[in-house]
DNA sequence: ATAAAAAATGTAATCGATTACATTTTTACT
DNA sequence: AGTAAAAATGTAATCGATTACATTTTTTAT
């Protein structure tokens, strides 16, 4: 019932032919003359046969794949960048594996397994989690083989890069409130080692500081990127003295972890205090209030990300051509914030 | 530099055996006396070998991977399920490949692409929507290969099926809105097409029956599974010479859009009307309000499929086992639904 | 018309692991 | 101890495409 598979040979005897010949028909048709090029393409079509990709790989020592590595594959900030890194790759040859940091002991284990496998020809990371020895490890192994760090990155590292415009958003963020006229303003930033954190809460306070506001130790309250942290981070706010007239996060999912508890705590966004958010998740157009933040284009990254891994990957010499994108950011403005009450 | 690759013959000098012994230490090491599967494994971990991939996959006429068909990448329902997709294959020696149905303009081909090339032994389709016609397409090609329908399924067809539910889940919904006191209930339906739809509305309806509710054509909304049907389904509403207290709809994010836009309409919910989800994404415990749902286990449903899927390809015989679960959902209460106001 | 250069095509080795079949070693039993 | 059966191991063919190198055909230039 089930016939062996059409091979190279098959065609080669159908249009009488080498086999040489039908591969180069494949991989390179200009080397052919007209007649043997179209009757091999005839064959082909007649047969239906597809190249096995087993034994190009093989004889290529290609995978013809990538890696993806995503911290948190449950997470839907990283799925528009999925989207992204996969248009990316459609119409190319290459196939695109994903793997959560999350399911992995190891991940840089995770890694070298998967190009000494030869499962792998690249790795995209979305993942900027790395130690200094973490980033030897991988270093060490891919010599020649790209990497590239798409919305998180290593600092300090030769690894290509695509990212988004961190440093203007924490400023925008910080502009737009100002021209409100608040002037008591308090960052809620992400896990401590988080490079993304680093910079907007780089950016934030730096902007403050041109705008010549006063800065003090409850400017910043440290979280992680969850719901979670902005309820915790709220409920340490109505411990202060001295509210702030309007506060910053560093994701959307703190901004409307904020609000919620807030609102449960009887103060109301915007009339009380004033939000942003950042990253401009689906839900942050359709939250109540709806959400002012800084937009992120994510399937965008995901899409530089895949192309520039492709451009590696078909590049002659793939070799440690470092490239950096940076994304720009928009403020999109919306319900969230509004002038501070004193001012009303 | 880049020494050659350790291959199963350095490892068979190394341990003084043969290739054969070699290659059994690593698939069939009962096989092996104590003796040469010591030396073998020794030889490995000195060396560090790694089995490659291409040849292997090449000899056994196997891909070792799978392929992941989501309807729509961008959507973060699907990455939970993704995410116990790639937990169920975690541990096991498949790669996950994933494709985005939307990439594709015809997604039939893709797949039978990744079959014919010997990419993959199996699909995990997360996408219901094939014709008739492209059901037969894959099936051909497929025979003899699993195929596991994860959330949707195809209708009539032999393929097995991982799904929630939906049926008790649309009833629990009915139910809990009766025993407040609802009697008039309207539905917002996801895309005619969409399987899920289908059982949800039918099970709605039945279960309005069977509580003998009045029912007119002003019960049933279309729309699709988006923030956007919500709005749409909510300027209908409003439009509706008798508003319904209560709403049930197909999806979390219909019932966050409606919501959204009949606070601008000045309807406050629960207050005026009760909404209750289906699905319970992240968003929906932080929602303002807090959204009474119907929850389906999205990461049980990937693992499930992926268990499933490992079982029948490590099975001796893959046939057409046809494997079918249903997962339990739950009725999870907040705060989008209340007594109606007549009760109060 | 003919030699030299260029283009087209073919032959066969190769990528690295698996496995059918053959052979050797060990075990079990009379 | 001797032999049959079972276990362990080895030899070499095989999976299907690519490509270095060899050979043939065509083109170009004199």
């Amino acid at each position: 019932m089930n016939k062996r598979n059409t091979t190279i040979q098959d065609i080669a005897k159908a249009a009488g032919v080498s086999t040489a010949t039908v591969s180069r028909a494949l991989s390179n048709p200009e080397l052919l003359s007209q007649t043997k090029l179209l009757a091999v393409k005839e064959a082909i079509k007649y047969t239906g046969y597809r190249v096995n990709r087993n034994a190009r790989n093989l004889r290529k020592q290609k995978a013809a794949a990538v890696l993806v590595l995503v911290p948190n594959l449950g997470n839907p900030f990283f799925s528009k960048i999925l989207s992204g890194i996969n248009k990316g790759f459609s119409g190319t040859d290459y196939s695109v594996l994903i793997a959560d940091s999350e399911s992995f002991d190891d991940k840089t284990q995770r890694i070298q397994n998967a190009f000494q496998d030869g499962q792998i020809d690249g790795l995209i990371s979305l993942d900027g989690a790395f130690s200094e020895n973490e980033v030897v490890e991988i270093s060490y192994d891919l010599i020649n083989k790209p990497v590239v760090f798409a919305c998180e990155w290593v600092e300090n590292t030769d690894f290509s890069s695509i990212r988004s415009d961190n440093d203007s958003g924490a400023r925008l963020a910080v502009q737009h409130l100002y021209n409100l006229g608040h002037r008591k303003i308090t960052h809620i930033s992400g896990p401590d080692s988080n490079i993304l954190t680093k910079v907007r809460q780089a950016g934030f306070l730096s902007e403050c500081k041109k705008l010549k506001l006063d800065l003090t130790n409850e400017n910043i309250i440290r979280g992680d990127f969850s719901i979670q942290a902005g309820y915790a981070a709220a409920s340490q706010i109505l411990s202060f003295s001295e509210k702030p007239t309007a506060i910053t996060c560093a994701s959307d999912e703190i901004a409307i972890g904020v609000i919620s508890q807030l609102r449960k705590a009887g103060i109301s966004v915007p009339n009380d205090i004033s939000v942003v958010g950042f990253d401009d998740i689906e839900i942050s157009n359709t939250y109540i209030p709806t959400l002012t933040t800084v937009r992120q284009d994510r399937f965008e990254l995901g899409l530089s990300a895949a192309q520039s891994m492709v451009k590696s990957l078909n590049n002659e010499k793939p070799q440690l051509s470092i490239y950096n994108k940076v994304i720009d950011v928009e403020l999109v403005v919306r319900e969230s914030t509004a002038p501070p009450l004193s001012t009303k």
